[in-house]
RNA sequence: CGGGGUGUAGCUCAGCCAGGUUAGAGCGCACGGUUCGGGACCGUGAGGUCGGCAGUUCAAAUCUGCCCACCCCGACCA
């Protein structure tokens, strides 16, 4: 391609809607343009560098077992009603209706559509597994657009679905498919992590991000250095610090004026906050029916914190929010002195009681007596009061213990999400259908996987990890050129005769080159080059023809090199080929 | 949706608080000339519904109100 005619121009200065590194370089170099919040259009070498990457994902996926089909961007939305996510669906669809007022959504995902694919194309488990992909644009109404290419209303995504017989059957796909996502995480030069994630209320047995850590991402990761741990902090454990065991001491009213929070007790009773049982209030509404938000009591020890994701895990993917005073008072309770002991029974209406395991093995906390400017001491799980619910709702924090190996501290992280694996099971197969007859002649529904990689974001990160203060330095994967070709004084010394013949000579041997044949001044065609990133360089000018020359350079080296101009070309794609390894 | 911020030329910004001739600068763009290995220089020129609508006023980029768009922070996700 010649940069003459390229339609797309470098920027001296980024637009200032830009803040990330990525973002900025996408705009400066010309890769895409915004046409609005969060929808973008590819220009040339944005398009090819994501042609590139989407011919990497599509490679490994084949490698690994999966076939390319192309499902529809338009649903109807009765497909959607028949899964239960028409309304539990969040971001809420992007609906549109067509001429005779019908609803369709615009597809934010496809397992309703690959599951009515399965049924009617599957029907035996000599057939299973079946991995089946898509690379395809997907529309969602996301609440904020941000980042540039970081979070997208619409987006490209390549989606894999995956059907099993049996949840054993599908551990080995799903390490398939895990194995494909490290490799092609590789291949685009992206740093990236597996770290455990929130399966959902759906109950998945596994999930796992693949995350790039970075400053700019929008995903929090605690990791352990010691043995690899690493997890969203949304599904993150950690080892809870157990207290020493005591007898059961009788329970005991205490005045507390004007003591409201943990705090203020653990320093006016003199106690350590891990001996106090904190009180936290929720409304849980259940997305989709119609009904009111249900009061829930949650007990938890006074150190920790509640994860609402877990706790909403628990509540089967009820929509959280704290209850503030007033909502608290209605219910019947005192905010700031609520007591988990007989809580039901203090409440005007049913209140669901949900405790952090931390409190089963913690004796004699002080805890709320549903009374103001009063605590009680010495409450003990089971003996005093009992939950609905027990479970680990805490939130790991930064410099807990490891949850698994115990030792390490766990450190936190920012990270970009560019993958998501994750072991759906038979929700889908069971709701719409979608089953295979078994060895034994029996019905049975699919146990599905799901894998998904954002390519846009994918490429954003590409870029977010590397880069200098120049521009981009492409991994040679993922580059939309393998060589930059500069012209230097086009119109002097056979200059534009030599780099023409060059550019001819590349093409005819399959190297991608992008030539700077513009009326320009060195320094601009060479900012351009770094801003542009392409790997190798090419430089032509009066003074490499002078010796019969071409330089060659490197993105990622300071070094120059000179090849004489009978075997430029050939050095060129010599070196091409050892970029790309 | 709540909180914060910004809208003036293709990009970066000044002008607005204290309303008053043809609304400015740098970069970019066009033409001519000089340069030519790290974003050169000289000259000429094109380019603007000052986000939109309404209001106040003799007069609005500037003051007031409403609306819109975009960016950032929180809940969702690739």
């Amino acid at each position: 391609m010649r940069l003459s005619h390229l339609m797309s121009r470098t920027l001296r200065q980024a637009p200032s809607e830009a803040e990330t590194p990525s973002h900025r370089l996408l705009l400066r170099a010309g890769l895409v343009q915004q046409l609005a919040a969060g929808i973008y259009s590819f220009l040339p070498l944005g398009w090819r560098a994501l042609r590139k990457i989407e011919q990497i994902i599509r490679e490994e996926m084949d490698a690994a077992g999966g076939q390319e089909i192309r499902m529809p961007a338009l649903q109807p939305v009765e497909l959607w009603e028949a899964s239960g996510r028409r309304e539990t669906y969040i971001p809420p669809l992007f609906i549109v209706k067509d001429r005779r007022e019908r609803e369709l959504a615009l597809g934010p995902t496809h397992e309703e559509v690959v599951t009515e694919l399965f049924k009617q194309q599957v029907q035996s488990y000599r057939e299973l597994p079946v991995l089946a992909y898509q690379i395809q644009t997907k529309f969602r109404n996301e609440i904020r657009a941000r980042g540039g290419l970081i979070r997208l209303r619409e987006f490209i995504m390549m989606d894999l679905y995956s059907f099993d017989a049996d949840w054993e059957a599908l551990d080995h796909t799903y390490d398939r498919v895990f194995q494909a996502y490290v490799q092609t995480f590789q291949r685009c030069g992206l740093p990236a992590i597996a770290v455990h994630a929130d399966s959902g209320p759906i109950g998945g047995k596994d999930s796992q991000e693949f995350m790039h850590l970075t400053e700019v991402g929008e995903d929090q990761v605690l990791t352990c250095e010691r043995c690899g741990y690493a997890a969203n902090t949304e599904k993150a454990d950690h080892r809870k610090v157990t207290l020493p065991p005591e007898g059961p001491l009788p329970l005991e009213e205490v005045a507390t004026p004007g003591v409201k929070t943990i705090e203020d007790l653990a320093r006016f009773l003199g106690a350590p906050v891990e001996k106090t049982l904190k009180a936290v209030f929720y409304a849980a509404s259940q997305p989709g029916s119609g009904g009111g938000p249900e009061p829930v009591f949650v007990a938890i020890r006074g150190d920790l914190v509640v994860n609402e994701t877990k706790l909403r895990n628990v509540l089967g993917g009820a929509e959280l929010r704290l209850m503030d005073d007033r909502e608290v008072a209605d219910v019947g309770l005192v905010a700031g002195s609520a007591s988990p002991i007989g809580v039901k029974e203090a409440a005007k209406r049913p209140v669901r009681v949900v405790a952090d395991d931390s409190v089963l093995s913690a004796p004699n906390l002080i805890g709320g007596a549903n009374k103001p400017d009063v605590h009680v001491r010495n409450v003990n799980y089971e003996r005093d009061w009992r939950a609905d619910v027990v479970a680990d709702i805490a939130l790991a924090e930064p410099g807990y213990p490891c949850p698994q190996c115990g030792e390490g501290a766990l450190s936190l992280h920012r990270g970009i999400e560019v993958g998501h694996v994750f072991k759906l099971g038979t929700m889908y197969s069971e709701r719409l259908g979608a089953t295979f007859l078994d060895q034994r002649g029996q019905q049975r529904p699919a146990v599905m996987g799901c894998y998904g990689i954002g390519l846009d974001r994918l490429l954003a990160a590409v870029i977010e990890a590397n880069h200098d203060e120049r521009g981009i330095v492409w991994p040679a994967g993922v580059a939309p050129y393998a060589v930059h070709l500069i012209a230097l004084s086009p119109d002097r010394a056979g200059v534009r005769d030599a780099a023409e013949r060059l550019y001819a000579e590349l093409g005819e041997r399959g190297v991608e080159a992008l030539y700077d044949d513009r009326e320009e001044s060195p320094g601009v065609k060479f900012a351009d080059a770094d801003l542009l990133g392409m790997p190798l360089r090419v430089t032509v000018s009066p003074r490499t023809l002078e010796k019969s020359a071409v330089e060659l350079k490197r993105r990622t080296e300071s070094e120059t090199t000179l090849v004489p101009l009978s075997e430029a070309a050939a050095r060129v794609e010599r070196v091409v080929k050892v970029v790309a390894g």
